[in-house]
DNA sequence: CGGCAGTGTCAAATCGATTTGACATCCGCT
DNA sequence: AGCGGATGTCAAATCGATTTGACACTGCCG
C-alpha cells in the first residue's frame, strides 16, 4: 500500500488524480489507518493530555474551566490534535494517569490545569514530555505556565471598592494549595495599604471554594460586631455565596453592602443585581497554553515560560458607594 | 529482550527470581513498554474512551456526571483499564471524537453518558467495537444500555405526595432531546391516575435544566390562580430553584408547600430543609455500565442488553401532608 | 533516436514489544 | 551414564502504516 499511504497524506509522485481517486475509494472502504501503527512509525500521536488539578471539582461542573476548556480544545482542533482529558486523580500514592500515559509515549504533551503535585511534573519532564501548566506555576521552577495576573486581579478588585469610599472592606479568600490563594491575598492586602486602609484580619476569611461554605463564611463576616460594608470574594461563586447570605439577612446590595468577585463566570452577567467582578480571561489562558504546548512539542523553544495574563474590572451592579 | 517480557508479562519459563531480577532492573531504568508497539501487536489497548453527552457539560448535571464518572472508574482501575474522557460535543456536522478514535482502534470500546446522536452510535458499533450507553437508550435499537428507571421514579416521588393527601400536584420536568424527558412525564401522570387524581396541564411547566428557568418556572407555577401545594421536580437543582422561588415569594416548606427532588445530590442532604428525593443508583449506574463495556470487549455476551436500575424514595425535610 | 520529467509499482526496512520454536544448560534422579 | 524437567538464550515472525530506493512505463522535446 505505498501508493496508497503517499496519496492519502500528500507525499511524493502522486498525481492530484490518482489522489483523489484514492481517497475516494478510502472513504468508500471506511479505511481508517491505525493509530498506535500509525504512532510507531512517525514517533508522535497528535494527541495530548489535559489533566483536571485536584482543585477541580469536576472537569464540567466548573465554569471557570469549562471556558478554559473551550479555548484549549479550540487551538488543539486547528492543529489536528487531540484532546484526551483523564480522570480526577486517584489515590495519592500512585502516579496520576498522565504519568503512565507519558511515560508509554501515549500522547506528545501535557497540559495540566490547576493543583497538581510538582513531583509528578518533574518525573513527566525528566522523560523529556513537554508539560505546560495552566492556571498554576510552582514558583522557582522552570516550567512553562500560563497564569491569570491573581495578585494584580484581587488588587484592582478592592480598589475598586477603597475608591467608592468603603473603609472596612473584608476579604474572602480561597483555601487552595497553589499560588492562587496567596497571590489574591496579597493583592487585596496591598490595595488596602496602597488606600491608606488599615489590615484587619478579622475582616479575612479564608475558606474551600465550596457554595455551603460560602455561604456561612460570608453569615460570620455579617455578623461582626463592626461588620465590612464591601467585600472582595476572590471567585464569583463565593461572591455569589455572600449576595445569598446578605439577602438573608435582610441586607440591600448594592445599597448596604458592595461586593465584588473575581472570574467573571457567564452567571455573573445574569444574577440580580448583575455582579460586579474582576474578568479573568479564560478562554484567552486556555489558548495560551495550548499554543505553548504545541511549540514545545515542534522543538521550538517558548520566549516566556511563564506568561501572567492582564485582568480586567467589570463593574456591573453589585458594588454602589459608601453611605 | 524476549526474556524481560516473559518476566514482565509473566509469562512461561522464568523462575521467580530472574523475574524478581528483571522488575528491579527495569524500575531502576524507569523503563515503560511503549503503549502504541504493545497495542499494535496485542490487538487491544487497555483504554476505553468515556463521552459525555450534549446534556453532560452544563454545570447541573455535573454532580450526576461526577458520581457516575467514580462508579465507572472504580471498575476500570479493578480491571486494570485506562478510561480516557473525550471533550465535549464539536460543532454538530463533524464527527464527535470518540468516532474517530475507534475507527483508528485507539481504544478497546465506548461508554456514552447521556445525549448522543444515535447515527454515531451505529456507525461505531458497525466497525465492530463495543459501545454502551449510560443513563441514554435508544427505543428499538439493541444497543446495550444501563438506565435509571426515570418513569419509576417520577411515579414514586408523586405517588409520595398523593399519598400525604396533596391534589394539586405541580410537575417540572426537563425539556431534554433523549428519553428521560417523556419517561419522567409519564410517570407523574401516571401516578396522579393512579391516585385518581386529574391531570391539569397547566400544573406541568417543561423547562432546560438551568437555574434561572428553574426559578421563573416555579415563580409562574406559584403564581397560579389556584396554585399547587406540591410540586416534583425532575432534578434535584430544579427542586432547589423551587424552593427558592418559594422562599422569594414568603412561602414556607414544607408548610405551605411540599417539594420532591430526584436524584439525591450531596447537597441535597444538607439544604435547609434537606430535600426530599427520589435516590438514583449513581454509582452502581458507573458500575454496571463499566462491567458490561468490559464484558463486551471481552466477548462476553452481556445477557440484558437493557438494564434498568431501580430508585429510592429518600422522604426529608421537604415534604409534608397537606391543610 | 536518446534523454528526461512525470507518474506509478513493488520489495524491503522501520518503529517497539511480544510470542514461538529451536536450542543450550544445569540439576537431580534412576 | 543417561534421561527428563526446569530454566534461560536467541533468532525470527508478527502487528499496520510509512518511507525509501530501484525499477518500469508513458509521452514529450531536442
Amino acid at each position: 500500500m505505498p501508493t496508497a499511504s503517499q496519496a492519502l497524506n500528500g507525499r511524493a509522485r502522486i498525481s492530484d488524480q490518482t489522489r483523489k481517486r484514492v481517497a475516494r475509494v478510502a472513504r468508500r472502504l471506511r479505511y481508517a489507518p491505525h493509530a498506535a501503527a500509525r504512532r510507531l512509525i512517525l514517533g508522535r500521536s497528535n494527541s495530548a493530555a489535559m489533566v483536571p488539578g485536584s482543585n477541580m471539582t469536576g472537569m464540567f461542573s466548573d465554569l471557570f474551566y469549562r471556558a478554559v476548556l473551550a479555548g484549549v480544545g479550540g487551538v488543539f482542533e486547528e492543529a489536528g490534535y487531540r484532546m484526551l482529558i483523564t480522570p480526577p486523580l486517584r489515590s495519592a500514592s500512585q502516579p496520576p494517569q498522565f504519568v503512565e500515559m507519558a511515560s508509554a509515549r501515549e500522547i506528545d504533551g501535557v497540559l495540566v490545569a490547576g493543583a497538581v503535585d510538582g513531583r509528578w511534573v518533574k518525573q513527566t519532564m525528566d522523560t523529556g514530555m513537554p508539560v505546560v501548566l495552566l492556571d498554576n506555576h510552582l514558583p522557582g521552577k522552570p516550567v512553562p505556565a500560563v497564569v491569570n495576573d491573581n495578585t494584580g486581579g484581587a488588587y484592582s478588585g478592592t480598589r475598586h471598592l477603597a475608591e467608592l469610599g468603603h473603609t472596612r472592606i473584608g476579604f474572602m479568600g480561597a483555601a487552595v494549595d497553589y499560588p492562587f490563594g496567596r497571590e489574591t491575598h496579597d493583592g487585596y492586602r496591598r490595595a488596602l495599604t496602597d488606600a491608606g486602609l488599615p489590615v484587619d484580619p478579622a475582616l479575612e476569611i479564608i475558606i474551600p471554594i465550596d457554595a455551603e461554605r460560602a455561604r456561612e463564611g460570608a453569615g460570620a463576616l455579617l455578623s461582626l460586631a463592626d461588620p465590612p460594608s464591601a467585600i472582595f470574594a476572590v471567585t464569583d461563586m463565593l461572591a455569589l455565596g455572600v449576595t445569598t447570605a446578605a439577602r438573608e439577612r435582610g441586607l440591600a446590595i448594592p445599597a448596604d453592602l458592595s461586593v465584588v468577585g473575581m472570574d467573571d463566570i457567564d452567571l455573573a452577567a445574569v444574577t440580580n443585581p448583575p455582579l460586579t467582578t474582576v474578568r479573568i480571561a479564560k478562554e484567552a489562558m486556555g489558548r495560551r497554553a495550548a499554543r505553548m504546548l504545541l511549540d514545545l512539542i515542534h522543538g521550538d523553544d517558548v520566549d516566556p515560560r511563564l506568561v501572567i495574563l492582564p485582568t480586567e474590572l467589570v463593574v456591573r451592579g453589585t458594588t454602589g458607594g459608601h453611605r
